[in-house]
RNA sequence: CGGGGAGUAGCUCAGCCUGGUAGAGCAUGGCGUUUGGGACGCCAGGGCCGCAAGUUCGAAUCUUGUCUCCCCGACCA
């Protein structure tokens, strides 16, 4: 893509309504724009990232073999009637009425929906176990949005729920789940700590908030300090994670059994990007969602509902990865990988190498924001640093006169200079 | 939902107290000089001063109402 035709107004200062690096970032990097309160336009950037954190999630839920359906955002009062929340979930619930003064909704979870296309459809314990989840816009009228897209209320939101005839079937499923979301988290490049946790609006008793640790975090978190040394390895033990002890403010007893002694507790301040509930009948019994059993008899299926906030979790991995000069993208969810700098627009030499360098980088499968403005220096250095792509390759009237490039690592802030070849093969690793 | 703050140019803000022709910087367009980390000079365009009532000869400024946005708390995937 080129920068000169490319939508993608950055901000030199920070809109006033901003307070969290996230959001100040994300308003000045153009990846998004207000339109009401806690709702927001996704710009060409903001869209890219999200893309490929949807995408991450959609591969892990996939490989977890839970199986992709899209149900939609406006359903009718009368499911959530069946389940008894439409009186239960209060003011949080936008409610509408389409033209015949039918009552509807803005869907902020999908539990009634899932649970009534399940019952319409599967009839036989043979048909178990399903995971199903879709990923879709929801919306919650919050008191008090903030934090730009943390706390939104349109967000995009990937849910799943699993469906099983027993007990340790839901279990299994909640196992496969849990697994999935550290592999799915750790692909962003965040290390999130999963927490006992308070339960909610939704209800059960088997249930795990995943926290990523910020300083802006909105929930208070204690856990055992072996998670620091889990993340710095880098590894997921199941087994060890289950033992370790974390659980946010709300569940947290000090001095309780389990509680670590206090020189292996580290109090801190969490995001919560992912939750997952196991809730067995509530659902099924009160929507009469029951498959035929082995012998013949009835029985209300064991569920559990799994959220991962993709929308939010864009401006959680902000706030994991930037700097005093802008964001830092890990790899795995940059809206482009390269950023190719054209110190001198117009100049025949620099032109030419950089029209052949992005043409080799498009050959190669390497997305790139190429800076082809007639700009100073400094506007195309501080705009690529703000938008935070993990390499910049920066061409200049010196450098090329020499046969040279210089190769930027936004992360580490080390340059090395090298022919535009070797930048190349160096990219293409 | 309780408490607080703010709405003036695309962005950041001044002007309001003490009523009298709408301002600055940045951004945008033109010209010139510049050119490896957000340049400089000159010129230009851009405003329902959130909206509505009221007071007044006259309201961005005073009064009332209303809408919106932000912050703290409570609540919450």
């Amino acid at each position: 893509m080129r920068r000169s035709s490319f939508f993608l107004p950055t901000l030199k200062e920070t809109p006033s309504e901003a307070q969290i690096a996230s959001h100040r970032l994300m308003l000045r990097a153009g990846m998004v724009r207000q339109s009401a309160a806690g709702i927001y336009s996704w710009l060409p950037l903001g869209l890219k990232v999200l893309r490929r954190i949807e995408r991450i999630v959609r591969e892990e839920q996939d490989a977890a073999g839970a199986q992709e359906l899209l149900m939609p955002t406006i359903q009718s009062a009368d499911i959530w009637r069946e389940s008894g929340r439409y009186d239960a979930y209060g003011k949080e619930m936008l409610r509408i009425r389409d033209r015949h003064d039918r009552e509807m909704l803005f869907g902020p979870t999908n539990e009634e929906l899932i649970t009534q296309l399940f019952r319409d459809n599967v009839k036989s314990y043979r048909d178990l176990p399903k995971i199903l989840y879709h990923i879709q816009w929801k919306f919650r009228d919050e008191v008090r949005p903030r934090f730009g897209v943390m706390r939104g209320r349109e967000f995009l939101m990937k849910d799943s729920y699993s469906f099983d005839l027993d007990f340790e079937g839901a279990k299994k499923s909640y196992e496969t789940m849990f697994t999935a979301y550290l592999k799915t988290f750790k692909r962003m490049g965040l290390t999130a700590i999963p927490m006992r946790a308070d339960s909610g609006a939704i209800g059960g008793n088997l249930t795990h908030e995943f926290h990523i640790l910020a300083e802006t975090g909105e929930s208070g978190v204690f856990y055992d300090v072996a998670y620091d040394e889990l993340a710095a390895k880098g590894e997921i033990d199941l087994e060890a994670l289950d033992r370790l002890y974390a659980a946010t403010d709300e569940k947290h007893v000090p001095g309780a059994p389990g509680v670590p002694p206090a020189e292996r507790l580290r109090e801190a301040r969490g995001i919560e990007v992912g939750h997952i509930f196991y809730f067995g009948t509530k659902y099924s019994k009160a929507m009469n969602a029951v498959v035929q059993g082995p012998n013949g008899e009835p029985v209300a299926v064991e569920m559990g509902s799994y959220g991962i906030g993709v929308s939010r979790l864009v401006g959680a991995i902000i706030e994991a990865h930037h700097d005093e000069r802008g964001i830092i993208w890990p790899a795995s969810v940059a809206p482009f990988q390269v950023g190719l700098i054209n110190l001198k627009s117009g100049d025949a030499a620099c032109d030419a190498v950089c029209d052949d360098l992005y043409a080799k980088l498009a050959k190669a499968g390497i997305d790139t924001l190429y800076d082809d403005r007639d700009d100073r220096a400094g506007v195309k250095f501080a705009d690529m640093d703000l938008i935070g792509l993990p390499w910049q390759v920066v061409v200049g009237p010196k450098g090329v006169a020499a046969g040279i490039v210089e190769l930027k690592n936004r992360a580490t802030g080390e340059r090395v200079e090298l022919s535009a070849e070797s930048a190349l093969a160096r990219l293409a690793e």
